[in-house]
DNA sequence: ATAATTTCTGCAATCGTTTGCGGTTGCAAT
DNA sequence: ATTGCAACCGCAAACGATTGCAGAAATTAT
């Protein structure tokens, strides 16, 4: 009942048979008798025998396995994906292994190559924020894993991607704050290079321009956390008797100007409307509750793992990327 | 450039060596000359060559891979556990692979399984809600691979444990609620069989005794989750008139009621105080800011696989089992 | 010149499983 | 009695890497 766990040959063994005739029995094959897999079926299951998915893969050149690298897992969005990605690869019988890249490259690259090391059958993968050279990506596709990008993805690669549709969202927040009346609109933006970031960005600009409102680049201000709000507090309280809307580009940094702004005294939305993006749970227990765009993480993952499978399942020699667009929405609440 | 992957092989063919030579070569073995060891060394790196971690696993029967079982990875405190072991994890080139029960006793049994079959060095695990039947834990201590339990472990087995001092932690918090003047303290408990749930339980009910208050069994509801608490709403504003204070077993619940007596006209922390537990981000984040004890996710993730690799590297026979229990603080803000 | 030693490399088994192929039964058909 | 054909099972190679042991080559000692 110790040591090392029985193998197929143990049972061969003590039956007195081949391990060929061990394994096939267990795996129903129809050359053996009802006799002889019976009398396997019972010996494994009493000696408690689990077959060695070490070996399994080895001879089969695949893991049953598929790995995930994601930038951090406790951003609540990241969360749901895997949540999302676990609810179908539990469901199919294949094993997940997640790695996170703490935005950092290094790891990204590290944490990519353990999985191809690991021989999983393909990978899903979210970019950190520190990602310019490209080549483990590149290494990925030249070994011939499947690998499919979520929400972070090279814009510089013909890749399969799944996406949130960022540049819409960051046109329902600004349409929505400019029906409501707003005219002179803060952003809050991602600092760098971050697409999805951008994307918001462009979607709030464009609205601007399209509602004929004059764009004021000086008021797009590189804040993306709360410790950036409150870092930036002389500047945003100086820029705030000039607003009445705030965009945020994610919820986080939402709720942080929105706390700070009413500290000084400003009443939200009365004064100045806030909106954020993202619909983290924290978005409706604030108060007033946030305004901010749903982003579906849970059905991105089911999405992800789902065309991970099919490119799995088909490795088709002619390869045309594809990419899917989660449509957002945006739930409107007290903060706007 | 594409296909299978290159294995030592290839290399011993291209180099007209053989196979061994070049395992030998590449693990720097002092049998191998100088430019021998330079030439395989050169050709491997020309050609990408990644050892095949799946045969290596199966030859040292053992994965480098260590398996992480938690209830869900969307609650921020085990996202935060998951980070401080994925910390060490990745500074000692260990691949970490995480599951979730999803507070289902089956999957938890499911995953475990998956775990063992592939040959994991040793077990984090977080066991779910509902497990009552322990016998899969069992099986991993026949399997002599080293588990160690995170808090929550199941009382009647007697093994590693990293927890959190949740005793303490209720009677820090009902101490301070005291303290500040409350005299009949309502406290949101989670249902049923979750230690930690109890374990902050008795240390709220141990303190009210000690305070020479009047311990009143209906000031117990059990509530542990935002809509439980919105369920329960009715209850809960009849109860309002005749308390001062409330202690939630959990920060989103703490958050919840005091939206909810907020909503209903109560001040906070005038009229009622409330505290919570864990320390969820969000609990600096709404306002009043929220009272709460601080849990150290981080810290006791990295405390738990040092432990576990402790136990890996030494297989004692003579096995005694630890506890390491982390000490909690508490976080006083505006809420009480 | 032979023996002893050092230095380097290869053979082959092994980890646990799968699978093509061939071999051994038994039984019915001829 | 021979052939034919199922039905059932085992041999051995493979997957990729590691390693004890033996052996070859080169060097040194005698």
């Amino acid at each position: 009942m110790k040591g090392a766990p029985a193998s197929i040959n143990d049972i061969a063994r003590a039956l007195g048979i081949s391990a060929s005739t061990v394994s096939r029995a267990l795996g129903n094959h129809p050359d053996i008798s009802a006799d002889t897999r019976s009398r396997v079926m019972e010996y494994a299951k009493a000696i408690k025998y689990r077959p060695n998915a070490l070996a399994v893969g080895l001879k089969h050149q695949r893991s049953n396995t598929i790995g995930v690298v994601i930038p951090e897992i406790i951003h609540h969005f990241f969360s749901t994906i895997i949540s999302g990605i676990e609810e179908v690869a539990y469901s199919k019988g294949l094993r997940v292994m997640i790695c996170q890249s703490n935005e950092d490259y290094n790891r990204e690259v590290i944490n990519i190559r353990a999985m191809l090391d690991h021989r999983v059958d393909g990978l899903l993968i979210s970019q950190s924020k520190d990602t310019n050279d490209l080549s483990h990506f590149v290494e990925v596709f030249e070994s011939n894993v499947p690998i499919i990008f979520f929400d972070r993805f090279p814009s510089e690669l013909e890749t399969d991607r799944i996406i949130t549709d960022d540049f819409q969202g960051g046109k329902l927040v600004t349409q929505h704050l400019i029906e409501r009346g707003c005219r002179s609109i803060l952003h809050l933006a991602t600092s760098e290079n971050l697409l999805v970031g951008a994307e918001r960005c462009r979607g709030y600009a464009d609205t601007i321009r399209e509602a004929a409102l004059t764009f004021d680049p000086n008021l797009i201000l590189l804040c993306d956390t709360q410790q950036k709000v409150y870092a930036a507090k002389e500047q945003i309280l100086a820029m705030a008797p000039h607003i009445d809307g705030v965009f945020a580009v994610n919820d986080l940094s939402a709720i942080a100007i929105m706390n700070l702004l009413m500290d000084a005294g400003y009443q939200i939305p009365d004064t100045i409307k806030v909106a954020g993006f993202g619909d983290d749970p924290i978005a409706s227990i604030v108060r007033p509750r946030l305004t901010t765009v749903e982003q579906k993480g849970f059905m991105m993952g089911k999405k992800a793992i789902e065309m991970l499978l099919e490119r799995i399942e088909n490795p088709t020699s002619s390869f045309v990327p594809r990419t899917y667009k989660f449509q957002v929405s945006l739930n409107m609440r007290d903060s706007s």
